[in-house]
DNA sequence: CGCGAGCTTGACGTTGTTCAACTAGAGTGG
DNA sequence: CCACTCTAGTTGAACAACGTCAAGCTCGCG
């Protein structure tokens, strides 16, 4: 893992991070910020923040895709969600003192700004508006944590997969056709069912003629029947 | 539903948001606040806020016990939680503008106290620690979230239901026994399963000595066992 | 060429759902 | 006060979904 003080590159230029604070927070306080990041590079697999320790520093992915990896008390794993970047990580343990609850692990090469937690926090006590933009991110991880849940609760694995896949397609790939970046084994983690399910059922959406598998190369062919099958569950 | 404008009454003095509140708000703010408030009954079964439309206030429950409700497409019931007074309901509309995700409905008698959102947001954005109480009990919403989701996700439904009766004694009831507010069939929407398997799981835990059962009683024996039930799943 | 990790397949047993029949209790109306 | 009905709860059996297991396959890599 490669730590290196930050230098002005092209990635920072067009951070977003930046953005967003440059609209609630002065050129004074973002530098203030700003001083004290590092930029991580992660391999894939790499651990970006650990379950069960504290954390002192959020960090806003610049490049990559990631998950939330849940491991339970007999080292069986559950992935909670995959995103992509933009994204600021963290924002779980922001105010709560306790440990982080879950790992966040990158899944494809990634790169991460380090925010130390801290002056994250007197920034946002003197400034309402960026702390407004905090807890409507952590309200919108809520409000979105709400509907995987309603997805692994009361469906069956054909609709799970299927709403894997739409979130891949539409969210985290945003194309039709994908390499995937995870095994087999986290698929089923991430479906909360065993893996061998998750091969039958990706082999009978692919015989249906919804999608077309060739190992991790998947590429949606009917999004309609695939939001369908979700929707019966 | 019988609304009337609000007078000081015992549960007013006694009210915890109100004492919340003055840790980090003044007597002027809290009045502001106070004066737009209404106090409502709830009878059992009676909606407090509807999934699908927007809500201008936040509902401070006082007394009585809540289900969080989602409705899905196929007009399937989900139970998200189970929780009682004293608690803040609505936070997760608070910045979001979309419609509420999810309905929160009384199943007991409630008492709840209607805080105006214009108004609330409005002494949020100038009493920054007020905001900071708000950010943290909707990032501690999320994180409690996250521990009902993982129990759906991967457990069996022995696992799921034990997971239940622990919530109900340790957090809802706070009592080894107690006459359970919800039908089976509401225990089916919360565990994520048919009602029979309710019935048959709870006849088993009967038979096994961990729990006693008569009609809508019950008593936990063992909680021990309930316990290493959730863990194995 | 051979090894190993991840992937795939099918058989089999377990878990959970659906269905249909039955029971108990709570109104309701004569 | 007794039928009658309606709803929630209960039971068991048939069936479908899912996990486990064991065997074989593929592909990259030494």
């Amino acid at each position: 893992m490669e730590t290196k003080n930050i230098i002005l590159t092209e990635d920072c230029l067009e951070c977003l991070f930046k953005t967003t604070c440059n609209q609630t927070i002065s050129q004074e306080d973002f530098d203030f910020l700003f001083q004290s990041t590092t930029q991580q590079n992660y391999k894939k697999g790499e651990v970006i923040l650990k379950q069960g320790l504290k954390t002192n520093n959020l960090v806003y992915l610049l490049k990559g895709i990631v998950k939330f990896n849940y491991e339970d008390e007999n080292k069986k794993n559950l992935i909670l969600t995959i995103t992509k970047a933009p994204t600021l990580l963290g924002l779980a343990n922001i105010l709560n003192e306790d440990v982080s609850i879950f790992s966040i692990v990158a899944i494809e090469e990634s790169r991460g700004c380090l925010i130390d937690l801290d002056k994250l926090k007197m920034l946002a006590l003197n400034n309402r508006l960026f702390m407004l933009n905090i807890l409507k991110m952590s309200t919108g991880m809520f409000r979105s944590s709400i509907f995987n849940f309603i997805s692994l609760a009361h469906k069956q694995v054909n609709g799970r997969i299927a709403d894997i896949l739409i979130n891949l397609t539409k969210n985290v790939y945003q194309n039709n056709s994908f390499i995937l970046s995870i095994s087999r084994q986290e698929f089923a983690e991430y479906a909360g069912c065993s893996k061998e399910n998750v091969i039958h059922t990706l082999r009978n959406f692919d015989n249906d003629n919804i999608i077309k598998i060739s190992g991790k190369s998947i590429k949606i062919l009917n999004l309609d029947r695939l939001i369908k099958i979700s929707q019966v569950g």
